[in-house]
DNA sequence: CAGAATCCCTCTGGATACTG
DNA sequence: CAGTATCCAGAGGGATTCTG
């Protein structure tokens, strides 16, 4: 048979991993330059310092970013990006550009799925005013 | 200032849905070309109808696939790409390569972090030896 | 065939408090 | 500063049953 992309369960994991909501958002930002930890924290809205910290730390399983501690005074710690995920950098910035560009064609698909659910509820069931032909 | 790409809340949740889990595995079926839905089912191993209805629902919402009911008798269904997906598609492949491809590396550093994650553990604290007993 | 509905349980994710 | 620990509500997912 051969299909020609079989996806494996490993696949799936990695990339549902390294694409999460958060991850993704995380990647974007220390792709500009390394980020210490509240750094990140502040320039994320709505990330909690628990889901920051999960994701810092899925991310650093998967070899997708770095861990620096510096033994400073008050301790500081960068995360940074790897070879790995600098391998994947252009695919993310396609697809936040991707994302961006069809905003606008998603929210009219949303709005025309909404509206059908409408009429579908609603419209048909009494012998009503049933529209086109 | 002027960061290069402020990821909004909207963009961040498109992706999420999108690029989950089993929607990255459907979208790449249906690449191929339509299916229908028991088919999706059956070529996606683990995947329960549950989820798939949900997924299902979600890319038609957000405009990703198509659903074409065929009035036969046991009733069919198929789902299709739309261009919006289309437009998607090279980079979703672009992302199963990357995967693909980069799944030993990633298998490397998990071990790795596992292996650092043993030492800080059983290694640094009790003097040595640090029998029980 | 293509789902919707139900039950049930896990696991995520927020809020809060504490620590080296 | 950079986390860990704890509690707890709520969404999500599996298994099963029912239907047009």
């Amino acid at each position: 048979m051969t299909d020609t992309t079989q996806i494996t369960p490993e696949q799936r994991e990695l990339l549902a991993q390294v694409l999460d909501k958060w991850s993704l958002h995380v990647l974007d930002r220390l792709c500009e330059h390394p980020h210490r930890f509240n750094e990140l924290r502040r320039t994320i809205p709505s990330l909690t310092q628990k889901s920051l910290t999960t994701t810092l730390r899925r991310l650093e399983r998967n070899g997708m970013i770095e861990r620096t501690m510096l033994s400073t005074r008050p301790i500081a710690v960068e995360y940074r990006l790897t070879p790995l995920s600098a391998s994947l950098q252009s695919l993310l910035d396609a697809l936040l550009d991707w994302s961006g560009a069809n905003l606008p064609a998603v929210r009219r698909a949303r709005e025309e799925y909404e509206a059908a659910r409408d009429l579908e509820d609603h419209g048909g069931e009494g012998a009503g005013v049933a529209a086109e032909a």
